[in-house]
Order: structure tokens, then C-alpha cells, then sequence
RNA sequence: GCCGCUUUAGCUCAGUUGGUAGAGCAAAGGACUGAAAAUCCUUGUGUCCCUGGUUCGAUUCCUGGAGGCGGCA
């Protein structure tokens, strides 16, 4: 909470955090916004991975020339990005484009980088891969109920909030008890925004969505979407890579796992998994209490939003 | 043309020894404490192909028909 209010009054910039399920024309957005005024800070999980380009629609050479973009092919593939990484670099990155006189743009679609960056990063310990894989290991060995009952011995108040199917969450509520002494629960999160953020969250109507994402995913394999992929088969990918787990190279690992299944078929599984996802981030853009949100095609609302708190995007004259 | 199998949720299919039904996937909503394009939670949905018959009662059994699949001609 003091955190807060020292970063409020410490820095009067605003960043802006532009937002939006996949597809909906975030891209073409930052160019008509953003051209000249802003450096992009990229909170898109999977654009951090060099080689990984196509499928997750990077933006192309001459936007990065036009502006610079910044957390974009920063690992490899087989490397592991986090969320925590992710909040401390953005946090650097501020102040340094301010320095500069451009405004921060911060914008891609992983909602979870974004809470920890508005709303501060959690403060438990960081991903452990050692002890996680040891936790792992034991879970694997004694059971999903085991894992459960022990959380609650260790960790009763994140028992209460973790749902007994979720082994993602109690694994790294485990691993956070062994590497640190403390329970998850006892590291404070701060649930209010800090107002140096100004939030714009792109919406369409669902169907417009769907429309634009098939539309997307059609486009990729045209692009050569497949001829990625069979390269990074050549460097040795598979499931183990944290950046397989992104839609589209998942759907490739899994069919390459269990042999037969047609370009055709794996396109339309894209196409499903894309609309799910575009989904859940819905759900989490929403819960961004701060976060105004506009269509595509409103330059003008958003442009007046922007000045309206404060923010000047010199390259939009109405 | 004959014989066999089949028709149940948006899709793939269970099931009811006769008392109007349930899984997975999809859909809709939600959660998110340094893995998050991940992981998880909640919730519907039905002329049980049509037609007669038997029966207190038929999606279930029987007759006839229609669609699909396979085999033989």
C-alpha cells in the first residue's frame, strides 16, 4: 500500500497500457496511436521467445524500425520467461523510455504480466526449477490427494483458495514453502492499481472476433506458418520447451506425439483454442478495475481518454 | 432388390431388464499470489428419427415407414 502512494507521487508520467483479446487490431492500433510518441514495452508471453514469429503474430520488421520495441525475442524457446521477469523489466524500462521524452506503451494480451506490473509483483519467492521439479516428482509419486492434504498442513489459507484439481497452483504453493520456510499466503499482494497506469482494453463483439481470428490463424499458415514450425522441429523442440506450450505450436507438438492428424485438422484446433483463450482474457481484462474500454475503430474516444488523462500522442490530430 | 447394423444434447457416443435420460468435447459465465497462449471452477441444453400397436405408462418391446453405414446381388 505505501508502495503506492510513494511510486504516485514519485513518478507524474503516465504509461499507457494498451490491452485486448487476440486479434482484435491491437497492432494497427499502436501504429495509428503511437507512431512517433511512444517505445513499446511487449507483455505478450510468447513474443519474448525468438524463432517463435509467426504464430504469435510479432509485429513485422518495418513497425520495429518505425518503433523500437522492447521484451521482444529476449529468450529462446527452451528458456523460461516469467510473469515476476516480466514486472521487474517493464519496471526498468519506464523510466528509461521517459527519459527519452516518449511515453511507455505497454501492450499485448497476457493479463496475468500486466496485473503483476499495475498492480505490483507479488513478492514470494521466485520459480524455483529445482525444487519445483522435486515437488513435482513427489506429486507425481504420492497423489493429487496427498498434494492437497499436505498444502493444507502447510499453507491452510491458500488451501481455501486453491481448487483440489488445480496441481499447477498447489505444486508452486509447495515449491514457494520449501524454497522460502513461509507459506504462500503469508507474502502480502497489493489489490489496488497503481494510477500511473492509464488502461485501454480493445473490445469487438464476439463474432466480429471469431470472424478476425479465423481470419488470423488462415493468414499465419499462408505465411508460412508450417515451415516455422518444422524448424523449430529441426532444433530439437518439444513439449519440455516452456514457448511449446503457446496455441499453435502446442497443437503441432501434440499431433507430432500422437502421429496422424491432418494440416487441416490442426488448423481448426487453433482456431478453437485461439477463441478460448481470447476468452479467458476477456475475463481477466475485466477484472482491471481501472481499465477503460473502447472499440478499434474509436481512435477519437481513445485519443480524448488519452488527453483527457493526461497523455499527449502527438500523431492523432482529429 | 435382399440381409445385417444404426438413428439419443451443437458434435462423438453411453444408457434406460418399460416410470421422459448422461459422459467427453463444444458453448456461456468465473477464478488467477514470480510457469499464465498455462492451470482450474461453475452452469444449461433434449419432439431420445417418424408412424401406429401392446401397456396404467413407450425413448426402451412389436408393426410399418424414412435417413445413414456395411455386405450380398
Amino acid at each position: 500500500m505505501r508502495l503506492n502512494i510513494q511510486k504516485r507521487t514519485a513518478r507524474k508520467n503516465k504509461a499507457v497500457v494498451l490491452i485486448g483479446p487476440t486479434a482484435v487490431g491491437k497492432t494497427a492500433m499502436t501504429e495509428a496511436l503511437f507512431s512517433h510518441s511512444a517505445e513499446i514495452i511487449n507483455a505478450d508471453s510468447v513474443q519474448v521467445y525468438r524463432g517463435l514469429d509467426i504464430g504469435s503474430a510479432k509485429p513485422d520488421q518495418k513497425l520495429r524500425e518505425l518503433i523500437p520495441h522492447h521484451l521482444v525475442d529476449i529468450r529462446d524457446p527452451w528458456e523460461q520467461y516469467t510473469a515476476g521477469d516480466f514486472a521487474r523489466d517493464a519496471a526498468a524500462l519506464i523510466p528509461e523510455i521517459e527519459s527519452r521524452g516518449k511515453i511507455p506503451l505497454i501492450t499485448g494480451g497476457t493479463g496475468y504480466y500486466i496485473r503483476q506490473l499495475v498492480y505490483g509483483p507479488s513478492s514470494a519467492p521466485p520459480a524455483d526449477e529445482r525444487i519445483r521439479n522435486e515437488v513435482r516428482d513427489e506429486v507425481a509419486r504420492n497423489g493429487k490427494e496427498w498434494a492437497y492434504s499436505y498444502l493444507k498442513e502447510i499453507d491452510p489459507v491458500s488451501y481455501e483458495r486453491i481448487e483440489a484439481n488445480d496441481l499447477y497452483r498447489i505444486t508452486r504453493a509447495i515449491e514457494v514453502y520449501r524454497a522460502s520456510g513461509c507459506p504462500l499466503s503469508s507474502f502480502p499482494v497489493s489489490s489496488e492499481p497503481d494510477d500511473a497506469f492509464v488502461l485501454i482494453c480493445l473490445v469487438r463483439d464476439k463474432e466480429e472476433l471469431k470472424k478476425r481470428i479465423r481470419l488470423r490463424v488462415g493468414q499465419m499458415f499462408e505465411a508460412g506458418f508450417y515451415e516455422e514450425i518444422r524448424k523449430l522441429f529441426r532444433m530439437g523442440a518439444d513439449s519440455s520447451w516452456p514457448a511449446m506450450h503457446a496455441i499453435g505450436y502446442r497443437e503441432f507438438i501434440e499431433a507430432s506425439e500422437s502421429g496422424e492428424a491432418s494440416l487441416e485438422t490442426i488448423k481448426e484446433e487453433i482456431i478453437r483454442s485461439t477463441e478460448k483463450y481470447a476468452k479467458r482474457q476477456m475475463t481477466f481484462f475485466r477484472s482491471f478495475s481501472s481499465c477503460r474500454f473502447f472499440h478499434p475503430d474509436d481512435t477519437d474516444g481513445i485519443a480524448s481518454y488519452l488527453a483527457l488523462k493526461g497523455v499527449c500522442t502527438d500523431d492523432f490530430r482529429p
